[in-house]
DNA sequence: TAGATCCCTG
DNA sequence: CAGGGATCTA
């Protein structure tokens, strides 16, 4: 299953439904087997239908010819691993928008030669040709699939003609929801042409004022565009019968995405460069959209809620307009769930081992109050990128500005520094930085080391010998550690560095990290509306996911989302990892993704109800409203990340604070005891850092003076201009978009000293040498500011 | 004994 | 950062 030729062993004709996976609800018996070929139902109540009944009238999985078109990607590779799974399970399809599996005539391409050879190939000229032959493919499948429904009520009026009553309300359904179609369509048509007539100026201009280097690739995104815009036309004449909507706003293939990508990146910088009002960026929906493609573009950032969701100047009337057709878009979303689930819970006994609508199946949902789960959609369909929740709260759409400047003046001010520093602050005030004013020479007395400590100190402890073991663990250093960068020596021959980086750093407080690998291409993520991709996030939701090896779920863990305050009410939506695992590898490769957001945290098939709470899956991270909120069921990296400036202000947090800080999570034993862990993990390498300073420190006073001073670690300190700073920094605030509170630069000098102290008068013999500092530390826990109360992650 | 934490490892 | 064993504590 992990290897990718594993994925085409299959060769069974699969049916690609658009239906969820199977819920805990879903009864056997009542869905279709996919192996068995049988005509599907019409109607498919439980699971999570919903949407595919919108997005595809009829609300039937289509199988066209046992064999389903696709997009010749290598997210059809993904594909069959993931229809393998369903089959194997014996489920249903998942609600996959795109189809899966390959057609004989096109051939399967195999393992990652079939990747490389696909990435070869997809030049741009290929990339247009192929495109037109998907369209036409796309065309084709529809005929059939129209023919065969024509069939299949042909054959079950005469099977069936008992039930033609519910035949007769099936198809009155089947025409709502055609009908719910129609609207969306030209809403999104109406929005795709007020962005795409916006972006396309804004690329005119570029163009004009650009180098002119770049006619090229402006011709090849006209051309696409041309090309969607032809089927898109025709899609519109013929009724859309194929899934056009999922088509069309998850785009065409990633490749294509990626070469159109690869041309707007230029474009983009300097859009980006002004939209990068702060390090660390965020998920950025730039509301770029280009032909067909609506990009997630995750190049700039977004600061959500905590920085109002600052829009680009000029943009107002746009976003004015957009938001209008949101709105529009979602009542009309509401309007069509409204009657569907009104026929739902009129036709329960259609299915009545499955509880009418997706809704129903909750155990503790008392009633199928089609109301509530309307205004519960309503929630869900109408959040969009413009109207993010003001303030990470529950306002939806017209949030008032007023409100959202409240939120961050209180949010801005919550985020200030502790006010408890005065006695640190004497005592700041007394010692100066040790380290960081001395003379590189460390040989030399420094005059506020004072003399050099007795010699019979110097052997009164065996720690104070250079050939103590506590002292001689840690690898030679050349430098001392805490010296600012600027100030440290260059010794390449020194194997160990509290952080090499620091020895090319320069005057920077904050010196550049050391150089990242080249980063990957920019890969596209599809952009929808935030209603559409929760939509399509909780459609494209795999219970298999759970339970794949962390090798295969390692997309979830979308690291470039952890560096972007993303915005609570978009949480990241590692959607490109549910479109094609691959492309997320590439795209983050490396060791990061590995960082363990564990979204499976109470993570279940699809989507659904539970317990009177309504949820939905994005990039494996389930969330669900409850009480008028979205809660996650999983932690996300921007979790993590909020946990880690939490940190400034809490090193032992308890579970209950974690609650009262992270509103926007749903807490179980899972996710408590993960974050427990984080904060454990945090501890941890703030220990490490202080053991090792505090060594360093130690040895080089044995270098300098011979012997450590009595006194002498009250003069130790992590000022913000010193190296230990800097990797504390890094670590917990690695975007640096937050401001270190001074209260943590305070705990971190005294944790320094006391390991410091503990190290030289030889304490650190006894094994448990480091709890009565864990103990100190522990007591110097902070109030973590209100601006943490809020869901999402402060800035600031 | 359960839960929290530490410690080590990958 | 997560997993898991060891240790500690209530």
């Amino acid at each position: 299953m992990d290897s990718p030729t594993d994925l085409f062993e299959d060769s069974t004709p699969q049916i690609h439904t658009f239906a969820p996976p199977l819920c805990s609800t879903d009864v056997s018996g009542v869905h279709p087997q996919p192996s068995t070929g049988r005509p599907p139902p019409t109607f498919r109540p439980p699971g999570f239908p919903l949407i595919h009944h919108l997005l595809q009238p009829g609300g039937a999985p289509r199988r066209i010819g046992g064999q389903l078109h696709t997009h010749n990607t290598n997210l059809t590779m993904h594909r069959h691993q993931e229809d393998r799974n369903v089959d194997e399970d014996g489920g249903e399809g998942d609600g996959r928008v795109e189809q899966g599996t390959e057609g004989g005539d096109e051939g399967v391409m195999d393992g990652e030669d079939g990747l490389l050879g696909m990435k070869k190939r997809h030049s741009d000229a290929n990339l247009a040709s192929e495109w037109s032959q998907d369209v036409l493919r796309v065309k084709r499948m529809k005929l059939e699939s129209r023919r065969r429904d024509g069939e299949t009520e042909e054959g079950g009026r005469k099977r069936e003609g008992g039930r033609e009553g519910r035949r007769r309300e099936r198809e009155e359904l089947k025409e709502q929801l055609e009908e719910a179609r129609e609207r969306l369509q030209a809403l999104q048509e109406k929005v795709w042409r007020a962005f795409g007539e916006k972006h396309m100026t804004e690329e005119e201009k570029k163009r004009r004022s650009g180098n002119g280097n770049r006619g090229e690739g402006a011709v090849g995104i006209i051309e696409d565009e041309d090309i969607a815009e032809g089927m898109y036309d025709e899609e519109d004449i013929d009724g859309g019968e194929m899934e056009k909507e999922s088509f069309s706003l998850l785009s065409a293939s990633p490749f294509d995405n990626f070469h159109n990508h690869k041309r707007r990146e230029e474009q983009q910088k300097d859009r980006e460069g002004r939209m990068e009002r702060g390090r660390g960026g965020g998920l950025h929906l730039e509301g770029v959209m280009e032909g067909v493609g609506l990009w997630l573009d995750c190049g700039g950032l977004v600061r959500g809620d905590w920085d109002g969701g600052i829009e680009e100047e000029g943009e107002e009337g746009g976003q004015k307009f957009a938001q209008a057709l949101k709105l529009e878009l979602g009542s009309a979303v509401a309007r069509v769930i409204d009657r569907v689930l009104r026929l739902y819970t009129e036709t329960a006994d259609f299915a009545p081992s499955s509880p009418p609508a997706a809704i129903s199946f909750l155990p503790s949902d008392t009633g199928n109050d089609g109301g509530r789960e309307r205004g519960v959609w309503m929630g869900l369909l109408t959040r969009g990128r413009g109207e993010e929740k003001m303030g990470g709260k529950e306002e939806k759409m017209g949030g008032h500005d007023g409100e959202r400047e409240k939120q961050l003046q209180k949010m801005s001010n919550g985020s200030s520094l502790h006010p408890d520093q005065s006695h640190r602050n004497e005592q700041s005030d007394l010692a100066m930085p040790l380290v960081v004013q001395r003379s590189p020479d460390i040989r030399k007395a420094h005059p506020l080391l004072g003399p050099p400590l007795p010699s019979h100190l110097n052997h009164s402890h065996p720690n104070l010998s250079l050939h103590h073991p506590s002292l001689s663990r840690p690898p030679p250093l050349s430098h001392p550690p805490l010296l600012p960068p600027a100030s440290q020596s260059k010794d390449p021959s020194s194997s160990f560095h509290p952080s090499s980086s620091s020895s090319s750093s320069s005057s920077s407080s904050f010196p550049a990290p050391p150089p990242p690998p080249p980063p990957p291409p920019p890969l596209p993520l599809p952009l929808l509306h935030y209603s559409m991709q929760q939509l399509f996030s909780r459609s494209l939701h795999h219970p298999q996911l759970a339970h794949l090896p962390p090798s295969r779920k390692d997309y979830l863990n979308s690291d470039p989302f952890l560096e972007f305050p993303s915005h609570p009410s978009f949480p990241p939506l590692p959607l490109l990892g549910h479109l094609d695992p691959s492309l997320a590898r590439h795209a983050h490769g490396g060791r990061e993704r590995e960082r363990g957001i564990r979204g499976d945290g109470g993570m279940r098939g699809g989507g659904g109800m539970d317990g009177g709470e309504l949820y939905l899956t994005a990039g494996g991270i389930s969330f669900c409203q409850q009480g008028g909120r979205e809660m996650y069921e999983g932690l996300s990296p921007c979790h993590l990340k909020k946990a880690k400036l939490m940190f400034f202000y809490a090193r032992y947090p308890s579970s209950n604070t974690l609650k009262t800080y992270f509103p926007d999570v749903k807490f179980n034993r899972c996710v408590t005891s993960q974050m427990i862990k984080w904060f454990s993990n945090f501890r941890e390498f703030f220990y490490i850092q202080m053991e090792r300073f505090a060594r360093q420190a130690v040895r080089e006073a044995l270098i300098r003076d011979g012997a450590p001073r009595v006194g002498r670690e009250s003069q130790l300190r992590v000022g913000r201009d010193t190296e230990l700073y800097r990797i504390l920094n890094m670590h917990y605030n690695k975007s640096n978009v937050y401001q270190v509170p001074e209260r943590f630069i305070e705990v971190s000098d005294i944790a320094l000293r006391e390991f410091y102290s503990a190290i030289w008068t030889g304490r650190d013999s006894d094994p448990c040498w480091k709890k009565g500092i864990y103990k100190i530390i522990c007591k110097l826990d902070s109030p973590v500011p209100d601006a943490f109360r809020l869901p999402g992650c402060p800035v600031g």
